[in-house]
DNA sequence: AAAGATTGACCGCTCAATCTTG
DNA sequence: CAAGATTGAGCGGTCAATCTTT
């Protein structure tokens, strides 16, 4: 015991500005582009990556748990969203032919309407929040930064499904509205 | 009517890229460190900043609108959080002297206590989880883009305090662990 | 028994309404 | 009456327990 533990090592005053800044971008980004989605097409972030996702999924459709990991969530929080998003009619669920265990969820006609609605002015929101105030470069810095991130990052524990991961983006989107 | 809407602007495959990357670094860093703070000293994120920006301000003390800037969050998700606060011993609240209008936010010396012991995990995840993986350019680039970013977005409304903005971090710190 | 998915209780955030001070 | 702050109702996410299929 007594053991001595090593002096922390602390942020330079560049990394402490950046990740000053970096935490007030992960707050009110997310807050910035759930506001428009919201006032605009009555969606959060959440639900609309959720139809975008089984938009460019094959089929419009996709298992539960490949959804999850696609859109960044746990697997009961977006059991959950699925549940209101098939009460509002933009989606159904029914376990896959190979395998009962698997529930795959798939966009209806009219959830297609919706993403088809929402996608311009979603996209029209990030390229001005993003986009439009980088230069070319500093998106493709931005890009191999968040990819080192989030490459040592790990899922949050008590998300995903264990096996196969990543099923979905492995072949080209069908059609639009694809974007994000 | 009948106007004709413009074509959207899609996002080049690079955009679509880095976008993707960046709603899932947005999504999961922020719920690691949460995981880490949560896990080793009871704290969320939020809580963290509260308390340590209390513990970079003149006299340990701020008012709930500047601290409600200082951790991007609204006035009143701050005056929830705050009262759990000073429910567990860690901060006080009383009418600014000059003002009875204002409320001061007073870090107590408990307060200080937990600061100081979480603050050293927390720094060594948000070097592990982001900086140690960064070149040093790299960390330069994310603080500018970061910024531009950042420069771009206004409040999400409803936040804040119209007049006086960022009174916080105007001087330099009284002590350690001023380190976010 | 294990994988995939769902459920429900708890907790915290949001939004609008309210209170208080100047 | 305006600015600053608080309150409470409603909603949505999390976590652990449960259900179902293999």
């Amino acid at each position: 015991m007594n053991q001595q533990q090593p002096e922390p090592r602390w942020l330079s005053p560049d990394e402490l500005r950046a990740w000053m800044t970096l935490a007030g971008v992960m707050v009110r980004l997310p807050a910035a582009l759930d506001a428009q989605l919201q006032r605009d097409n009555g969606l959060s972030m959440f639900e609309y990556f959720v139809l975008s996702g089984l938009s460019m999924a094959e089929n419009h459709t996709s298992r539960m748990s490949d959804l999850a990991e696609f859109t960044n969530g746990s697997l009961s929080r977006l059991s959950n969203v699925v549940k209101r998003l098939e009460q509002r009619g933009a989606v159904r669920r029914e376990p896959a032919p190979e395998n009962g265990r698997y529930i795959n969820a798939i966009l209806t006609a009219h959830g297609w309407d919706l993403v088809e609605a929402a996608a311009p002015g979603h996209v029209e929101a990030v390229r001005r929040l993003i986009f439009d105030v980088l230069a070319p470069e500093q998106v493709t810095s931005l890009g191999e930064i968040g990819d080192r991130v989030l490459a040592n990052l790990e899922p949050p524990s008590a998300w995903l499904s264990p096996s196969n991961a990543g099923a979905l983006l492995e072949h080209d989107p069908p059609a639009p509205p694809g974007q994000a």
